[in-house]
DNA sequence: TACCAAATAGAAAGCGCTTTGCATCCTCTC
DNA sequence: GAGAGGATGCAAAGCGCTTTCTATTTGGTA
């Protein structure tokens, strides 16, 4: 562009820089460029105050609060941060501003959609106001969640989010001597002194219940996670056993398998309900996860869905809709928590932290698992 | 608070350090604590020293370098930081290191578990030496993954992981502008300057068509995401293409769907594919989840699989198993990637970075979804 | 034209940690 | 028993940014 005719570039040669009007040419910008940035690598501040020959403190103001330096001189730096490709340095900015505009989330694993469309939604909703989500995952290792909560206080997060609410007492301990915000996200069960932003899982598994009764079941089986550090799991079971004594029945102990968290772990559990004897009509799975493999390995065995036994779900993940048949099961909004979460975390961080329970509404989604009890 | 006890004061100064045998009595060193604590919150090294008895040097060495410092000077300041509860501060240590110790992840999404198990395994990986991994989703948006990148190098990460190959220029120049190690994870197909930890795409689909094209199939189909801005997408779809041509075979352009990636484009696509004149007999789908919607779609417009129809997925994530009849695809060890980027991350802090692409071995997994061709 | 208040820029003091000299203390060796 | 030399501790100087506090400009007014 600038080489296309001779006559314009040996014209602007000529004169030295007398470019007060006009931009310097290209090659003296460079130079002065090139004699200001260091030499080992990224600019600092300074440089770029330099530069736009301003002091330091004017060019934080400038890149910070715009409002507050006359226009040139915001011009200015802005141009000369970015003919330098200035980018601030975290690290410092987080120690002058003794935050770091950062959520630390905890979770069990990131390996279930519910908790990846949770972060998912979380982050957006956090970064509506500039915040950053950090994302550690602890795989059900109640030491393991400890040391993250250690690490990410010892970081400088500003607010943390835990799943549920049961976690060892160093890990509360922990983020009250930071004084940090925090959510307990997903349950609202056993809201002890925390925020809670979730569902009940006993008013949930009610209307679980409600439904196979109400398709004549008496037997049932129940197949779950562990129980231990993990009040959703007690809370779901607790609202089996308390919906099913309304109608005058109970569960004995033997119907109930716990497990771990997975696919496989869930058809080895339906492997254990169908040696029961009698055999129960209705298997509810307090977990999708569970459920998929318990249906898998149903069919395995021939026992036809529903119309031998109905199995049903909990939480209403995509992939349950494709499965032979499609399982019933109940729905939470797990993109809703997430950003509730984020809201009231932000809003923790304004100081307005309201205290109460929110509580995300669930809904049952009937589909081909459940179906009249055949005895 | 300095004026509670003036008699405890006293005693201390009476006794110079006496305390070398017996500990100091309980109320004593509360006191001492709590004359030492600032008082809006969190302690620092400097409380910490006071408290020692020892320099602000000393107790930064006694921590992070406790074998530069003699035994007792060590003892004495690990007491303190521990009756302080004391928690460095990340931010002004990242300062003084001009280092982080985190590793930045830029992710199309999480919720697809072959992301999900890429993360966990590449965090694990990185937890060996202590690095943390920071976690960001751009959800297939490239403006938004330019700014996560331009977040991540401020925040002052110290290397970074991307998927793929493909990506704006904007983003690698920021990259090299910070002179960040950075790993290209997924793929070695497109492997331009960039260090790579991943599969080959082509190489990969050649496996697959190979073994439709051993079925009997000459008519075939490709369900495909959209390949702009990603080279995994494009290099199947070549590898498709050429397997094809080596048996002497084409693939018309009509045959080839192009979506967005989700269980519902699957069965979208689907739709598309079922109504070809002459009918396909086999579907290659590029991933997994195209794949279960696809044949999700198939089946509920009555088409047999694998009797008139085969369909392949690609990634062998743990539902496809799960799917009637369970899918035949190509299974890409996601975990095993995330492993080997963290350590090429590691090695490339160390200085000695091995430049040559990492290639993983793919194989593939026959189930019930493929079968011999009809026509 | 001179003066005062408001707006804006600059200098410098942190933020909490690491690390570099340099001073001090031991602990050997002869 | 004294000097050398290593081990160890201390004070202070950064790391790159924000934010007072103060000095200067600017613009409006009498």
């Amino acid at each position: 562009m600038a080489g296309k005719g001779g006559g314009v570039g040996g014209r602007i040669k000529h004169r030295p820089i007398k470019s007060k009007s006009s931009k310097p040419s290209k090659t003296a910008a460079e130079a002065r460029v090139e004699a200001v940035v260091p030499p080992d690598g990224r600019p600092r501040l300074i440089d770029v105050a330099k530069l736009a020959g301003v002091s330091l403190g004017s060019a934080s103001r400038a890149l910070s609060a715009p409002l507050t330096v006359r226009e040139s001189t915001l011009l200015r730096v802005q141009e000369a941060a970015e003919r330098l490709h200035y980018v601030p340095d975290g690290a410092a900015r987080a120690l002058a501003l003794r935050r770091s505009m950062t959520i630390g989330a905890v979770l069990p694993t990131v390996a279930n959609p519910i908790y990846s469309n949770f972060v998912q939604s979380l982050q957006k909703s956090l970064a509506r106001e500039n915040y950053h989500l950090l994302i550690s995952t602890h795989e059900y290792d109640t030491a393991e969640e400890a040391s993250i909560v250690d690490r990410l206080v010892q970081r400088g997060i500003d607010g943390i989010v835990l799943i549920g609410t049961d976690h060892p007492d160093a890990v509360f301990r922990r983020i009250e001597q930071a004084r940090l915000p925090c959510v307990c996200a997903w349950s609202v069960d056993e809201a002890r002194s925390h925020t809670c932003v979730g569902i009940s899982n006993r008013r949930a598994m009610h209307r679980v219940v409600r439904h196979l009764l109400d398709l004549g079941h008496r037997d049932f089986a129940v197949i779950s996670g562990r129980t231990e550090q993990n009040e959703r799991a007690r809370a779901r079971i607790d609202g089996i056993v308390d919906a099913l004594s309304l109608a005058e029945l109970s569960l004995p102990k033997s119907h109930i398998v716990h497990t771990s968290f997975s696919i496989d772990a869930g058809r080895e559990a339906m492997r254990q309900v169908l040696a029961l004897q009698p055999r129960p009509t209705a298997v509810i799975c307090c977990t999708d996860t569970l459920a998929a493999g318990a249906l898998a390995e149903a069919r395995r065995q021939g026992v036809s869905i529903p119309s031998e036994l109905s199995i049903t779900g909990f939480d209403d993940i995509e992939l349950v809709s494709l499965l032979e048949p499609p399982l019933t099961t109940l729905q939470v909004r797990t993109d809703e928590i997430g950003r509730l979460s984020g809201e009231h975390i932000l809003a923790a961080l304004k100081g307005n932290a309201p205290k109460a329970p929110v509580e995300i509404e669930t809904r049952l989604v009937v589909r081909a698992s459940t179906a009249a009890a055949s005895r």
